[in-house]
DNA sequence: TGTACATCAGTGAACGCGCGTTCACTGATGTAC
DNA sequence: TGTACATCAGTGAACGCGCGTTCACTGATGTAC
């Protein structure tokens, strides 16, 4: 074999990992294979060694994107409080850096459409993450028996991936920033009223 | 001039109108000018005596598209009790006819993603219509003062559109119909829960 | 009222272009002896 | 340890195809006389 033992792999772990941005960035169908090998450092023509069609790419590619997020939360809510491991999730995530930086973001709000529309192959690839997601959320939704929380979980990510839609279709204008903060406050809201005993702490505003 | 004098406009809005359906079902780049032209019963070279590009139907069709929810939405609420609007108004946006029929239904989550990668004179386009839907909205959140109904209000199509496209990307499955009702009950309740004196209904489920 | 002409919405062939995919080839490395 | 061969990741030209757009033309209608 040419390369040492373990070259194939990390090249393709290199073009999934530049794809997952660009795509996320201009859109499942955005960028075509040539520019996305060409990020990679490579040309196209041998993008078939690697993956079947440039769909399985954007299943690895996505997969990949959802894995970070998921990885990053994690990460963000082991430095924290449990009672502030929410705030601190859902504060990143309805930021202006998220916002302006979908290339390295939630795939959700970037590609869920697109992503929605394709084969069954890809959505089912797509719906698995999706349920990983709400899974993870939910261990972050305090002080509710687990079928409530999941339930909350859900809402909370609807509402974290819609605002993040409206704030980019908002541009970088007033309205945009308004969307952050009322999405923001809502799922937090939401999440502070439930049941059983509420921490002492109020909302920033009504 | 050839056909009578309303026939060009007629031919121009059938256009637009067939556009806009195909548009959100399909993505904004998930169908050409010539399938588009056929929808409307015309070859495709004539696309030009209507349009200066195709980018420009695209703005026309998402324009019409989000006309067509805001109508509908005025509609259905002159039906009920103004404390029942809002309710009618979720429930019918998060169901499965609706997430069943992106064809048929709002532009946020079909063509949200993609409208707002393009360039700004389309994204214009798109958030002035956001603008006008979140003033809509919050002719519909009862009890609150107005800059706090636009707040509530701006969370609401949030939750609204991102719970959509959750259900979209789950397809027709356990979770899709989980994210639907896990929306409309966030919603209800976000908006039972503010303020002044609440109606003695109480929601469906905790 | 009837006829000749002008208009222009709509037709269909053609354009240049970029796309996803294929393929014959290359050459650096692993393996066999 | 050194040499000959086999492998296969990566190259770059080429493919067929569909796209947005252009253009010369058509022919039904409105308008001028």
């Amino acid at each position: 074999m040419r390369y040492s033992r373990e070259h194939k792999q990390e090249t393709h772990d290199r073009i999934v990992k530049k794809a997952s941005v660009r795509l996320r960035e201009k859109g499942a169908h955005g960028i075509g294979v040539a520019d996305l090998m060409k990020e990679a450092g490579l040309t196209h023509g041998g993008f078939y060694a690697h993956f079947d069609s440039r769909e399985a790419l954007v299943i690895e590619a996505f997969a990949y994107a959802m894995d970070r997020s998921m990885e990053h939360w994690r990460k963000q809510s082991d430095q924290v409080a449990p009672e502030k491991q929410l705030t601190q999730i859902v504060e990143t995530y309805l930021s202006t850096l998220h916002r302006d930086n979908p290339g390295h973001g939630c795939s959700i709000p970037a590609l869920g459409a697109e992503i929605a529309r394709e084969s069954p192959k890809t959505r089912k690839a797509f719906a698995g993450k999706l349920d990983e997601m709400v899974e993870m959320m939910t261990d972050f939704i305090p002080n509710l028996p687990r079928k409530a929380a999941r339930k909350q979980a859900i809402a909370t990510l609807a509402t974290m991936a819609g605002a993040m839609l409206l704030a980019r279709i908002a541009g970088s204008s007033e309205l945009s920033d308004e969307v952050l903060k009322a999405g923001k406050d809502s799922v937090l809201e939401g999440v502070k009223r439930e049941p059983v005993k509420v921490a002492p702490k109020k909302p920033k505003q009504v």
